[in-house]
DNA sequence: TATAAATATTGAATAGTATCAATTATATTA
DNA sequence: TAATATAATTGATACTATTCAATATTTATA
């Protein structure tokens, strides 16, 4: 808790989002009187599919993976969510449950905002809905991808879509493959462990990526994205 | 053209949406000068995946089916679209293209409003901006239904999903089964059309639905339901 | 209405993919 | 570190779904 406590004042937080930077002062101290910081442990779900939504979650710093858990007990993994980023925004106007389910992949800090205060905020400021907006439709756009990926490509086209979008998240700063077992990389592709395995070692035989037990490198980007296309 | 001319000005407008009842008569007065009018006959693309989106189109009357379209040539339908619907909402704030394509299932006639006029009307009123937010987060949550779908059912579920969904559609006003071919339920399921015809012969046979040509029934929509559920 | 074109249906063959079981490798814990 | 649990890998098999080809039916058009 001391640990945490530092940085527990939203104008004081270095790892504060694009979208903040649109509050003014007394915006985010409204904010951070609405919050409260919790840390959650690798492995550990942070928010359920289905579960009622009172808060807005923030990562204050952490890595988290977001996903669809059908009716038939599998997982469809959507996005790997990192330091600043929003959790739940869809909810606020909508169902007023959270549409996905997240796990934290490393030990992530969370801050949990009051749903009510984050829509004052966003009502009375404009430029920080516009900003919210734009991230709905980035969104959006991802979501489409995974529609075309896993309803019209297969194994290989559809592994090749991870992997683009894995590689393109572990370029950034921090490394992710580390965090992220077989069985993961399978449900972000949308096919079994063990089809899984079996394609990622067809695609290091043929040096499209360099595979060292977790870490994973992308040798020829090029032919992924063709893979991709071809579906 | 003459027939069009009556129903031209928006706040006229018999088929406005609750979107546009937020709106004070000068702003629809604003959005009435900066659209256009026009009548796309049935099977005609309204937009096209990837084309640049200078205007916002809305339903003023008609059917309209809105699809993805994937590298390696196959279409994904997304939504059936009705009279009083928007098309291109998206592309507003994000890319600035069309993230779909969108086909006229019959005549229609389409509204096309100016991008940066629609925007406006959208900073400067609130309750507009809300109720789109909201529209955004409904659609957000039917593309979490389909990427379930696709990505952890296999065929029975996939249809029934489809025929779920389709079904509700048809319960409305209009009937909408007359419109789809057996390969259109087929790219909303995810399926070949010959897949498709397969099991909608057996689901007819187990008493699930009624077939009659392209009049579809659901006769048993529990059953239905729980053949989605379990996968 | 007759004819042509498009759509729907069916069957058989093939390709694609998951599942199960066994084994090996890696990570965790006493 | 040894023992145990978890994750990764591989092979064989069974199942799922598409494709291709042929035929029937419906729709559109001259």
């Amino acid at each position: 808790m001391g640990n945490l406590s530092e940085s527990t004042k939203c104008h004081e937080c270095k790892k504060s989002s694009k979208y903040f930077k649109r509050l003014s002062p007394s915006e985010l101290e409204f904010i951070n009187q609405n919050k409260t910081q919790l840390l959650y442990r690798k492995g550990e779900t942070i928010c359920k599919q289905g579960a009622f939504a009172s808060d807005v979650l923030y990562i204050s710093d952490g890595l988290v993976s977001s996903y669809l858990e059908s009716s038939n007990n599998r997982h469809i993994n959507l996005k790997i969510l990192k330091t600043s980023e929003f959790i739940g925004l869809s909810s606020i106007y909508g169902d007023n449950i959270y549409n996905y389910s997240t796990a934290a992949i490393k030990d992530s800090t969370i801050c949990m905002i009051k749903k009510e205060s984050f829509k004052k905020v966003l009502t009375s400021n404009g430029d920080f809905a516009s900003e919210i907006i734009k991230g709905y439709c980035e969104n959006e756009n991802q979501l489409f991808n995974k529609i075309l990926s896993l309803g019209s490509k297969q194994m290989h086209g559809r592994l090749a879509d991870a992997l683009i979008y894995l590689y393109n998240q572990n370029m950034q700063e921090e490394k992710i493959f580390p965090y992220l077992s077989r069985k993961d990389i399978a449900e972000f592709a949308g096919l079994s462990t063990e089809s899984t395995v079996r394609l990622l070692t067809e695609f290091k035989n043929d040096n499209i990526i360099d595979i060292r037990g977790k870490e994973i490198k992308v040798l020829n980007p090029d032919l992924l994205k063709e893979i991709s296309r071809r579906g």
